[in-house]
DNA sequence: GTACAATATGGAGGGCCACCCCGTTTTGCA
DNA sequence: TGCAAAACGGGGTGGCCCTCCATATTGTAC
């Protein structure tokens, strides 16, 4: 979705060369970040694009700016699959198979667990649909439920959740067997580590 | 403990001057990794050493080594810590309580997470004494203690738990209160998010 | 179809960085 | 004290992020 479409009221429509461009980084961003993860070179994606990086530069103020847009739809995925399981039997089921999946997003794209992580904090407090506030969003009602159902501890925040959840991923995302380790580390941490 | 001790064998002791600089160096980097966390320009580190950047290189080749040596008697500090705790009483109690104290240690020494958690499948894997392989031979011992009496499922390994330890820190460490947080997590993780 | 103002572009350049080459200086041993 | 070996560091290369501004493109009003 790129910020052109005619539902956001005040912006007037993309020109047709500005769009094109557009389209252009997030596609080449979208490659480079694949295969260097979120530190990838801007001017290196500029390159690829064939755009000068001024002209990344004015589509996308920041770093981090690209990264949202690049991984939106992904977000949004995330976001749909949580809608979907809060019709789900059992509550505390439903989350732990949420967190997993966003594991398995955040392992299997280079840099969206970073990009999950910022956005809080750091800048740009103007921009309402950051990746972060999306995927708390729609965390919370799924672990509302499980509060409500008696499986998670009151106190254990959707923040919390996330935030292990994004922190396994970074931390295992240059081992060879990424997808493995942090399944294997989600469960550790949800279930904790003594026995039974 | 500078690469000079005679204790290594085939080595010759490094020259005065050598040696001066290379303390110099780490405690210019010791400086600024602490304003600055495990990214500090390197340059800059030279630049408050009073050396040459060339110098710099020459005594550390890449920043993982020197991040190691800035680190390296906080490491030596907590394989200390563990050595006392395995004869504590309880050894599920002491093994928290060690992955805590590597857990604040890492949160008050910005860049020690990342640290330790590299060095494990990038390059040189002829330097043995890797913080690392220091931090795991560590705690192996403590694991296995609470392994015996059963206070720690045997499927966990060490490297889980300082993997998740790392992850958590590095995932808290630009937070305004990183060490509640981290504190937090690592209790959630080790207990699990289900009541009591 | 044309003219023109608004809009978008990208090359060049500044400031910062990591890393290396190689002429010069320092050291320590004989 | 002489001198080879060891260490030094200024300066160069190439990469990065980001900005300026002269130029080119677009959409629209006529």
């Amino acid at each position: 979705m790129p910020p052109d479409s005619r539902t956001t009221s005040p912006a007037r429509p993309m020109r047709a060369d500005a769009r094109r461009n557009y389209d252009r980084i997030l596609a080449a961003a979208a490659e480079a970040i694949a295969e260097y993860g979120a530190e990838a070179s801007l001017e290196e994606i500029a390159r690829r694009a064939g755009v000068g990086s001024a002209t990344l530069h004015r589509h996308f103020p920041s770093r981090q700016r690209l990264l949202e847009a690049v991984f939106r739809d992904k977000v949004e995925t995330l976001c749909a699959a949580a809608t979907d399981l809060a019709a789900a039997p059992d509550p505390g089921d439903a989350l732990a198979t949420w967190l997993g999946a966003v594991a398995r997003h955040a392992v299997s794209n280079r840099g969206l667990a970073a990009s999950l992580m910022r956005g809080a904090h750091d800048g740009d407090p103007t921009l309402g649909a950051t990746c972060h506030t999306m995927i708390i969003n729609a965390g919370s009602d799924l672990l509302a439920r499980a509060h409500r159902s008696n499986a998670v501890r009151p106190d254990v925040t959707i923040t919390d959740l996330l935030k292990l959840v994004n922190a396994i991923c970074l931390a295992v995302e240059q081992e060879p067997d990424s997808a493995a380790q942090a399944d294997r580390l989600l469960t550790l941490a949800l279930t904790g580590v003594h026995p039974k």
